[in-house]
DNA sequence: GCCAACGTTGGC
DNA sequence: GCCAACGTTGGC
């Protein structure tokens, strides 16, 4: 069963763009529990994602994503010299894990968050959920759906 | 730059 | 275990 998610990215640390042009990528740096246990334990190959553009005007999703690796320790935890770095987490004993993630397609109509937020069909979205400031978050095949549909996509363009 | 929301930390 | 202080996220 293929499962839905999206995943915030700020668009001037790591745009889609970067993610076509290195053909897939390891999503470190997560340090919210929430966030790990989604990557740990339900993120699954071949589950698709909204890429979503966080930090800019406006914020949108910008295309479709899909997990090529299920979760697995994120070593920049580890990593002294690495920003992310948690003296908690150890090789032995890693705290923080990641998935790699490979794009599908970038959307011909980015969807922008104020469109998503006047669309009553995405009502019951987490993204427009007052105070979410969750960077992954499942999401709806019926929302999934409508996202690609207002993106100018659909289900045969994956 | 502001600020609301929320998660984490750490003293008690 | 409570809760105040603090840090971060992220839209505006």
């Amino acid at each position: 069963m293929v499962n839905y998610w999206l995943m915030k990215s700020e668009l001037d640390v790591y745009p889609y763009t970067q993610l076509v042009a290195d053909g897939s990528t390891h999503w470190d740096g997560v340090r919210n529990y929430q966030a790990r246990n989604m990557m740990r334990d339900a993120m699954k190959v071949g589950d698709l994602v909204l890429f979503y553009h966080s930090n800019c005007k406006p914020p949108h999703v910008a295309g479709v994503a899909r997990v090529c690796k299920e979760g697995y320790p994120d070593h920049t935890s580890w990593d002294a010299s690495s920003n992310y770095h948690d003296p908690k987490s150890t090789a032995d004993s890693p705290r923080w894990f990641m998935v790699d993630i490979e794009p599908v397609m970038e959307l011909p109509d980015s969807v922008s968050l104020p469109s998503v937020r006047d669309n009553p069909a995405c009502e019951n979205m987490l993204l427009i959920r007052r105070g979410q400031r969750l960077s992954i978050q499942p999401v709806d095949e019926d929302d999934f759906a409508t996202i690609l549909t207002m993106g100018g996509a659909s289900w045969d363009s994956i």
